[in-house]
DNA sequence: CTGAAAGCGCTAACAG
DNA sequence: CTGTTAGCGCTTTCAG
């Protein structure tokens, strides 16, 4: 391995010099650090991050913990951090958290042992509390999908009311008359803010929601079946189904072709996250997109200009960073003319 | 930031001690020992991994390049090497390669200034001379999805050829007479691997498949429909699609069904990879498995292995790392009894 | 404009 | 069993 010894040696200057033209800063004559420049490229010299994290006290690396990066919502979220870090010259480090408390924890543990300069975290299972302490610990900490309100400037999040009351808006304006919900089983934060934003729509509208059309299950495919399923046997009659999210759609239009239901004629189907099989389903999802892989990108720039900043103006800032859903029209959805 | 020596002074120790009860080895007195992990525990000292890798001259760091994240095949590679670096105690660096030659010498560079131990590539654009010398430079690399023989120890691999015979014989043996295939535009390596396989197998079957009926195009879903529609278009008649891959099949589903024509009532189509978009789409999707995640795990054990023997036992064993593809047998293709 | 020197936090001999 | 010491490769004053 060359060093940045053996480059001055070579060059016949000193190391301070040699790292003065790496960085492009300070002053170093023209002939030198052209003759510097010259020996670094034949010696096909690499500087070594980690005597540089260490001598500087500082990184170019960011971190992302998400609880995976098989699905893939968590893996456009990650693709969006990767990104961002690319365009800032940053590495990027991963770790999972496997939703789990303590793995979450370990995760970020790992990453700030690596004295990563900003940390993108997706948490679902740390208390708000220790967010909190975490973010006062971390300066380049941002929060991504949750909102704590202690630390509203560092939480890059979606106004998941408002996207659920644009779908169930659109199932009204198109004509339907009777609804049916199917949702995770964990009822926190997301999904409770979407079936409520629902309920107060549909509300408004003076339209009831039985509370025995609202059907729990896991937040996957089969999940979305069985939800169904269990509508259909309780004998619910419905021409529209909100999903909580795609693959419960998805799961949900199976289980409808199953019974002899047609999607959309029979009943509409809306999704939520616009997810990659959303187009890859017949027919194709109509679903709200929620904007992860940008929200990502943005959060991964906040956070490395969080990092940067003096801690009184990352504690000053009051802003929040709220990012909203779009309605994506596609061919789950019919309008009813009855 | 609490290190080794606040750890040190607080215990009554020498770092010497710290670092051997940090690492459970040496000899270190049981009272001594439960102190200092007391002490640890108190001013919650961690280890700083710069300063490690720099002293150790190596690092628990894994490396790993694809093109990118937001495509689920290169997601489910990364999350096996995520899972392989979580299991042997690794952290993750991650760096995408865009689909350029540049920036994908440039991910690699990247990780190696970080000191990682072993680096896993999925590399689409180097070409092998450049392989071969990387590999020679670096103990712990492994190539996936890709063969070069000169380092075949070093490569973890499918036999797109057997894959795409076994799809192809599956459609045989299920009373299939006329076939056609959509496949991707870049023919280099695996799509031309897979054609050929198709192309032998009806061979000995004494099927034709004329020129015609094999269209190319972007692999993507779009480029799924516009190759199907082509083969309409040209009047191609087939009872048997092959796709190059699942987001091709997907869509060619739809164009096929947009033409009227019913999958598989009046074609089979079977498609490769066995992504999660199979189980989205109506049909669901019958396939060949392509064990990504399995084949990543094992490619980041290989890679610590041989990042840890010597040299010369890293040089010395020839065998090479090849995994085969499963039918999936699901919706997407019936049986013919005319 | 350039060099010398003092560490960054930790590991790994080598003494004792 | 425990402490001392010499670096790892680089950044960063501080002199000159």
């Amino acid at each position: 391995m060359v060093t940045i010894n053996d480059v001055a040696k070579v060059a016949g200057v000193s190391i301070a010099t040699v790292s003065r033209v790496i960085h492009n800063k300070g002053k170093v004559g023209d002939v030198c650090r052209a003759r510097v420049k010259k020996i670094i490229e034949e010696l096909a010299y690499r500087p070594n991050s980690n005597a540089r994290a260490l001598a500087s006290k500082t990184s170019n690396t960011i971190g992302v913990v998400t609880p995976n990066l098989s699905m893939s919502f968590f893996a456009s979220l990650a693709s969006g951090v990767e990104k961002g870090a690319r365009e800032n010259g940053f590495k990027l480090l991963m770790a999972n958290s496997l939703y789990e408390t303590e793995s979450e924890l370990n995760a970020i543990e790992s990453l700030r042992e690596n004295n990563c300069k900003a940390i993108i975290l997706h948490s679902e299972y740390s208390d708000e509390n220790t967010l909190i302490k975490l973010a006062g610990e971390i300066p380049g900490l941002v929060l991504i999908n949750r909102y704590v309100p202690e630390i509203a400037n560092r939480c890059v999040w979606l106004d998941n009311l408002s996207g659920s009351q644009v779908a169930a808006k659109h199932l009204l304006n198109t004509g339907h008359k009777s609804f049916a919900v199917v949702t995770s089983i964990y009822q926190n934060r997301d999904p409770g803010c979407r079936v409520e934003g629902i309920k107060t729509t549909l509300g408004k509208n003076r339209i009831k929601l039985p509370l025995k059309n609202i059907e729990e299950a896991t937040p996957n495919i089969e999940g979305g079946e069985q939800a169904v399923k269990a509508l259909l046997a309780k004998g619910c009659k419905f021409d529209a189904l909100l999903a909580y999210n795609d693959v419960m759609a998805i799961g949900a239009i199976h289980a409808l072709f199953d019974a002899g239901l047609r999607v959309p004629e029979d009943v509409s189907v809306i999704g939520f996250d616009d997810l990659p099989i959303g187009i890859a389903c017949r027919p194709r999802l109509t679903t709200m997109h929620y904007p992860v892989q940008e929200m990502a990108l943005y959060a991964t720039n906040l956070a490395i200009k969080l990092s940067e900043s003096t801690e009184a103006t990352a504690t000053v800032s009051k802003q929040t960073h709220l990012f909203i859903a779009d309605l994506v029209i596609r061919d789950s959805v019919k309008e009813r003319t009855c």
